[in-house]
DNA sequence: CCCAGTGTATTAATACATTAATACACATCT
DNA sequence: AGATGTGTATTAATGTATTAATACACTGGG
């Protein structure tokens, strides 16, 4: 699991850590079972206090991303069943709602956005594991 | 200028009212020159200090959506040269990887996320002013 | 020139976020 | 049962964010 963390972009570490996951699981390169790195390991990894892994893991299971099992390991979660509830696309919608806002600003059209969202989906899926 | 504050919802006040202000610029409920409520003005009507209007309008100068001019008033900017500098596309990019990696989380195809971003495109310049 | 209205700057109180140190508890294997 | 590797909980130090109080400075109209 190759993260990159830096210290001093102002991005929190537990949060770059988190996102980095999300997008390792979201393309695919982290399967569903899978084991992740335990926490003290990771943290020796990169260098940082394993609470602070511990932090980014718990976040990550309260999004449904990872699973821990308590003196066994941490794993990836299986992909929840689609589409359920109305609360859930409201957030999806918040994230269309401030492409289309930082869009509109930058005078980038509609037409372009939606193929930078095709772009941007193709990329992730594209490189191997 | 109609602005919703919650001020238990845990996002900042200067914060609600920077994304409240863009989504209104973007979608032509503000058009460019016209003046907005002075600090003081919008404060009172929000029941909020003015220096919290004050920060949630300079990130709005920052970010090239309004102009302020001291003793003068605020206004709202004029729309930039489309696109220039991939530094901003580079923010694009990263709001349109987000909106990816959590519909991927839910099971949302891509398709139907295109979908949503039109259908949301379409919601924000649909009202009148 | 003064006045009323505008944005600006400085400082501080308070709360929250972030990271770390340390000790604890559970699971598996032998 | 013990050893080892796993996640957990508690506490604290530190920094940062948020909001507010207050005084300052610029602009335009009488």
């Amino acid at each position: 699991m190759q993260l990159q963390i830096d210290s001093k972009k102002g991005i929190p570490i537990y949060l770059q850590i988190v996102n980095q996951v999300k997008y390792l699981v979201a393309s695919r390169r982290l399967e569903p079972g899978q084991e992740v790195l335990p926490i003290r390991a990771l943290a020796e990894q990169l260098v940082v206090n394993p609470n602070t892994v511990a932090r980014a893991y718990l976040e990550l299971e309260r999004a449904g991303i990872l699973m821990k099992r308590h003196g066994t390991g941490t794993y990836v979660a299986d992909a929840p069943p689609p589409v359920r509830g109305s609360q859930r696309l409201k957030i999806l919608s918040d994230r269309a709602d401030a492409l289309l806002i930082e869009a509109r600003q930058l005078g980038v059209e509609l037409e372009e956005t939606v193929n930078l969202v095709r772009a941007r989906h193709a990329k992730m899926l594209a490189v191997a594991k």
